[in-house]
DNA sequence: TCGATATTTAAATAATTATCTAAATATATA
DNA sequence: TATATATTTAGATAATTATTTAAATATCGA
């Protein structure tokens, strides 16, 4: 999930995302959007792939990018679970004095 | 908003908002919940706040920071939007070999 | 098989971000 | 007012990320 939100930090990862959502895409259909060089969108295609936000399907000569909205719709459950728009979860509400329940042992964990 | 996906695009951060989303907490209470000096801790409540995420308000001796769930709102929005969850928004679909419509002239135009 | 097209990978560099220690600022309290 | 506590700011460094040019790989079509 971390590496999912990584990947949607990015401006033009973003936009990527915008675009496959209208329709699968090459990925020099893909570059023409942009005015970086093809190298640099095929990074960045790179780093959403390894997020798991989209798939690449080579077709002849040309590789196919779409979307994967699976992962996508795991980070919207963050935002919802966040912003109480979905469930009404959160066990437990701590009090005003309490102390800490626990510490973190490293930032990687629990998102 | 480019500066919400990024500041959410740290684990720390995010479970900064986890935190402030059970209740209002001064920075130091924030703090004893990492393995992070405080003024690293205060960096990234820095950059929540710029992200206009998070408010904070001196009280005494202590700083008081709160979740603010507006702009939070909108990065959920974008996500509802994208994975069709809202509205059925997809203004004019794009046919197999169209051109683009258009060349988009900076990275940041339009997220 | 050869040349053209599509895309990625490699290597280098530039830019950004995270983190620390030390110092500065603000408030409270003895 | 002096001292302690809470927090931020400054300055330095390390780590990560973005970007480019050049080279490599894969496929197509003559």
């Amino acid at each position: 999930m971390n590496e999912s939100f990584k990947a949607l930090a990015d401006p033009t990862r973003r936009q990527i995302i915008r675009l496959l959502r209208e329709k699968d895409r090459t990925a020099g259909e893909i570059a023409d959007y942009f005015q970086m060089t093809k190298p640099s969108i095929s990074h960045h295609l790179s780093a959403l792939k390894h997020a798991g936000l989209v798939q690449d399907e080579r077709k002849g000569q040309f590789i196919v990018y779409s979307l994967d909205t699976t992962v996508l719709e795991e980070v919207l459950g963050w935002f919802l679970e966040l912003t109480g728009a979905g469930k009404n979860s959160e066990a437990e509400p701590t009090a005003a004095g309490d102390p800490p329940r626990r510490k973190l042992q490293s930032d990687k964990e629990e998102l």
